[in-house]
DNA sequence: TCACCTCGGTTCAATCAACGAACTTAGGAC
DNA sequence: GTCCTAAGTTCGTTGATTGAACCGAGGTGA
């Protein structure tokens, strides 16, 4: 989605979130990394997405400043990948569209809940806690299976990773 | 994005709602249902998007029940397509995902102000009016170029409507 | 009656991106 | 020396997007 061939025209501030967020696969990789996933090999086993478009998909959002590319070892030296304050702020867009992809496009209701921690209580499709009023900010926020959950389906370290309550944005043990 | 090449082993609402809105152009589209657009020729005009690719775009978004195709006039029949209750309920997705774009993509602001009419304020990031204090629905709204807006850029029929005022939904006029 | 116009598409060849399997590189462990 | 892991890159095949041309139903004007 390189020049010439993209939404430039469309001056626009949805367009121009589009033209980074639009490519296939970045929002789900978006979604892991606020579940904690952070390694490559995560992601990969997660996502089912083919190498070489994962690789070009986390230079992009480097490039755009949602992810922050650093080390956590040395020898070997090797990379994780953390969501920085401006792919935090996608949280809002996130979790908007996953509600909507549970109410209308999933046949037995959501596969994750989002509780407020300091509540208990599930936010809804603005990101708001009914219970206190405010906007939840993902650190306060807890992932658990929901009714449409993973059940049958992907069987790899992250998936299994997942079936116990996590905090968003806390790093992933993929034992 | 069909059978088998899809996001299907990913049991995750945001998974489903993109398997469907994730397609290129099909957000630009429903942002344009926002905006009153509801001719084929209109949304033609307004996206540069490839005559085929917004023909399988609109069905998709029938067959999904975002929009809803309507003949507006007999002799020679003619369609409209219109947001269902279903699309309306993308807003909060979209007005999260324009405002992230607004805020961290655009070079000086967002190219369109969403103010709440009731209030005269403009909604946050979460669709939620400062104001009252309350979730202000797509009808409430009022679309109006902002500082970063289209200045010269593009000229048809739908981009001259939208430099004034518009009420979100309301039919736009193209004269 | 004929030519031309509009609207809402469809068709098709060329191009571009995604896919997935194989390969690579750098270091550690046995 | 051999094997293993993590994080990629390479590359031929498949599939989607593009844009220009075409189509068909119906109206309009001379």
């Amino acid at each position: 989605m390189a020049l010439g061939k993209d939404y430039v025209a469309q001056d626009c501030a949805l367009a121009r979130a589009l033209e980074l967020l639009g490519e296939r696969w970045t929002l789900l990789i978006v979604r892991d990394a606020f579940y904690g996933v952070r390694r490559y090999g995560d992601f990969l086993a997660h996502l089912d997405v083919p190498r070489a478009v994962l690789a070009a998909r986390l230079q992009a959002l480097v490039d755009a400043g949602v992810l922050d590319r650093r080390p956590y070892q040395e020898s070997p030296r090797r990379h994780e990948y953390v969501l920085t304050d401006r792919g935090r702020d996608l949280w809002p867009a996130l979790n908007a569209l996953g509600h909507w992809g549970g109410e209308h496009a999933s046949p037995v209701g959501p596969a994750r809940l989002y509780t407020h921690l300091p509540c208990g209580t599930r936010v809804d499709r603005t990101g708001t806690c009914p219970a206190c009023g405010r906007f939840a900010p993902p650190e306060e926020l807890e992932v658990r299976p929901g009714p449409g959950a993973d059940r049958p389906h992907r069987d790899d370290p992250v998936s299994r990773a997942l079936l116990r309550p996590h905090r968003l944005l806390e790093p992933l043990l993929t034992e």
